[in-house]
DNA sequence: TAACATTGCATATCAAGCTATGCAAGTGGT
DNA sequence: ACCACTTGCATAGCTTGATATGCAATGTTA
């Protein structure tokens, strides 16, 4: 038998992932935003003052990737860098009056990727799809050893 | 009501995308392998010497992506470009032996990535997964204005 | 308190994706 | 035969992801 990449679902999560790219990037960069920076506006405009850690935990994004982003979040414009108080390590991030403007129509547009790409699939059907992407990435982020074990008994192992 | 990362496909498929290249990025890395130049391998695999224009519309990536891929698989000697005696402008890519060697391997790696990440899911929720994500790749494949019409009433709209 | 370990972030460097652009080789129409 | 168009590929330059590494600030411990 040999390996075939539309049954492959790494494949095809790949090939998914750049095909909803390429449609959030047409519908936001008009509001001068990039994908990179997309999910960590999210984590802030639900909040900000942030550290580099704590949006990274909310991300699953490695720490110099994250730096790069806030690199280029300050160079636009979107958000500012200062320094905690308390902490000399910490820098705490802040968004601009620029970027908690763009909230509503970047959620918008977001929002119209989604319904989109879901057009035509049942409500159960969606519903489902979620729920089977989390439990996947749920498993991949597992520890090695763990994979495979429903996380609630994981849980009870501990 | 705020938008939920959590909630939203797009994000989902993006985190998603990234956890399976982590993964199988850890696994073909001791073999030389990185996943850029697995999809093309994949299609080469099964018969090379296809030109550049074949290879990117079985893989649906732009051509410059494509172009510098083949460079770096050419610098790690995996493939050879030898220029079509027919066509000046085209260039053909014929696999090396030591990419030929690479195939057991590599799809076992893949194979077991597959595996590792679909482990909890019962077979009908696998397949179910898979057919929903081969569905909103053809979406999102699609026109903008054929968007949400099944692909057979689009065919026969033609 | 001095030495060591940890934490938070930055920098360097690479891969893998994209858009914009250029150019040489082929094709077609007059 | 010539001009215009198309096709195939390369290059430049950017973003978004990763690893490896360095360093300063903070914590910990003998």
């Amino acid at each position: 038998m040999t390996f075939n990449k539309d049954e492959s679902a790494g494949y095809l999560a790949n090939h998914l992932a750049r095909l909803f790219a390429r449609e959030l990037q047409a519908r936001i960069k008009p509001l001068g935003l990039s994908t990179g920076t997309f999910p960590a506006l999210l984590v802030l405009w639900e909040g900000d003052g942030l550290t580099q850690r704590e949006l990274i935990e909310h991300l699953d994004i490695e720490q110099p990737t994250m730096a790069n982003t806030l690199t280029r979040m300050e160079r636009d414009g979107l958000i500012q860098r200062r320094k905690d108080p308390a902490d000399g390590r910490v820098q705490r991030i802040w968004l601009t009056d620029q970027a908690r403007a763009l909230e509503g129509p970047a959620t918008a547009a977001a929002e119209a990727v989604n319904a989109d790409a879901l057009a035509g699939l049942e409500y159960e059907e969606r519903v489902a799809f979620q729920a089977t992407m989390r439990r996947i990435i749920a498993t991949l982020q597992a520890p090695v050893g763990d994979r495979g074990i429903p996380a609630r008994r994981r849980a009870e192992s501990a």
